[in-house]
DNA sequence: AAGATGAAAGCAAACGTTTGCGAAAATGTT
DNA sequence: AACATTTTCGCAAACGTTTGCTTTCATCTT
């Protein structure tokens, strides 16, 4: 029921229950011939050590907590992938939490990293987070935390984000080239500094242009939300030849628009989104985008994690470049 | 560093350590006084259980291992969020595990639910799954174990199960009905269970009309498998006007060849899915699907885990049944 | 007033490991 | 042969809880 135990492999054994747990590491104190009949016992008797009881004696316990708004995103996914992939190389486990855009369960999911003792937290906070006391409360004990993508706008923590300008310029200097004069931005949550960023650059590097442009930047927080404000956009401006997506859900809801209004990619209309790459790869023609990657994001943040570890003090803001990814929309 | 103990509370107000145990869990002993005065200081001193204390103690972790093949799937996230939403309800913790259809990966996750000593484990076989010695050693040591989707071909097991017949009848059917005449069937993995039985409901379903009717089966294991068969067979099949598409991944695949060719759905061709619900609300017009729902999947998946916890030894097999979701696809 | 009752709290063992230190046995050194 | 050294192993404490049992008082009963 329970599984077999150090102490019952010694009592068959004859041998004290710290010589087996040091034979079984392979304690240099451990003659051959002991480690060896040791193993073997372990063996048939499918010893498999107790993850608790070494947490509860090492306080170690090899355990990453990551945090996320939500894992049915393609984004997160990928950034939990890469996360997940460099844990098992480094022999740590990790404890995937949603938080589901609420603030509460987020703090939930902080109080469970807390009590499982965790060696480090990922954690990307939902767009209705303002108190970020329950962070803190691991920063006092000294459990590193590593922000991604959606950080809190505040000094002195570990950030990794994706370059959030760099990528908004990628995209709208691909739709300006391509000769686009009147282009509809569409933009996630408004409370958060990755959008603003991304809506900052856009809009200056609109600027930046002698030609005239026009352009009619919104929000929109779901997918459906990116639907129907794309089909008024789309019904109200019909001169508008260029739609910057700035997200995955986004794009879904714009396409959807784009195909009810029969609308011609990129003849009529053209398309580029920040985005991960699956999606875009889901239309025909195949949707251009800046590729921010969360499998990047994910081994950048795995890195700093592990820097942290050894040395626990400094903070610092990390930015992964973004590349842009042709498709045939522009 | 380390978190507040029961040690640090009992020597700061001179009781035992029994005691304040006792007091923070309302025990009837516990005099009124007494565990305000505990409360308070826990409070003050952010007392937080140590989560493998506990485990290690009472022999019980209040831990599920969930195991899916990749969470970059929105069947397996609304199941994982189903099970997540009554794990949370009664006070169980879910550990999620990918094992990237690789069974190699699956043995070692298993492994870790074994060493973590989870309560019990929910699990989705990779398609390429053909030895479940590992999860035979679960069932010896009487940690309840319940398959879901992908279940293994073997008796003596809690099986929970999309009605994977029904399903593919009732999409079969829906295209029958709006008279189309040949049809492009589009199924997964051969190996699986789970494709057979669609397979042969699909044929059947054909059979049972008078009317003659073309069909032809196909199958694929990536949505990119599935674009490129797709647009094979409507080239070499001028005449198809229906797609069967047995999962998510296969719709998203057959709709960018749709979308290439310059289909219009569903004058020319109709369209119907097997799925969750998500991608097939992404398009215009939205598809037709029948829902095969991850999320009561994983809500009867979590009750028979509760039964099982209860009286361990009986194994079930169970079914969830399947509805057509009208869209304007077919 | 003496024993019985009950409330409130403490003792100590246990869960399964790891690990510093000491003990015993085997081997080496002169 | 006597001592020093090394190899091999065991003792026991600790990690932070929970819980059966005992102890200590204060309160009732008669």
């Amino acid at each position: 029921m329970t599984g077999t135990t150090l102490k019952e492999i010694s009592k068959a054994l004859g041998l004290s229950i710290s010589t087996v747990s040091r034979a079984l590491k392979n304690h240099p104190d451990i003659s051959e011939k002991t480690k060896q009949k040791v193993a073997e016992l372990a063996h048939t008797l499918d010893y498999e050590p107790n993850a608790n009881a070494i947490s509860l004696r090492t306080r170690n316990n090899r355990l990453f907590g990551v945090i996320v708004p939500s894992i049915s995103n393609f984004f997160y996914d990928s950034f939990i992938s890469a996360v997940e992939e460099d844990s098992r190389l480094h022999n740590y486990n990790i404890m995937i939490l949603q938080s589901g855009e609420n603030p509460l369960i987020e703090e939930e999911n902080l109080k469970l990293c807390r009590q499982n003792r965790v060696s480090g937290v990922f954690a990307c906070i939902t767009s209705q987070t303002k108190d970020i006391t329950p962070f803190v409360k691991l920063k006092e004990q000294k459990v590193p935390l590593i922000f991604f993508d959606k950080v809190p706008p505040f000094e002195g923590y570990n950030k990794v984000c994706i370059a959030d300008a760099e990528s908004a310029t990628l995209a709208t200097n691909a739709l300006i080239q391509s000769g686009r004069k009147s282009i509809i931005a569409l933009f996630g949550n408004e409370n958060l500094s990755i959008t603003n960023k991304r809506v900052n650059a856009f809009k200056e590097a609109i600027q930046n242009v002698e030609r005239r442009i026009n352009y009619q930047v919104v929000f929109c927080n779901t997918t459906s939300d990116a639907y129907t404000l794309t089909t008024d956009l789309l019904n109200n401006l019909p001169k508008a030849d260029g739609i910057f997506c700035m997200s995955d859900e986004i794009l879904c809801g714009a396409m959807k628009a784009v195909q009810q209004k029969n609308k011609s990619i990129p003849k009529d209309i053209a398309v580029i989104a920040l985005s991960n790459g699956f999606f875009p790869g889901l239309y025909f023609p195949e949707i251009t985008y800046v590729e921010t990657s969360g499998y990047k994001l994910g081994k950048a943040a795995f890195a700093r994690m592990l820097e942290c570890l050894e040395d626990n003090f400094e903070t610092k803001e990390l930015t992964i470049n973004t590349t842009l990814v042709k498709g045939q929309s522009v």
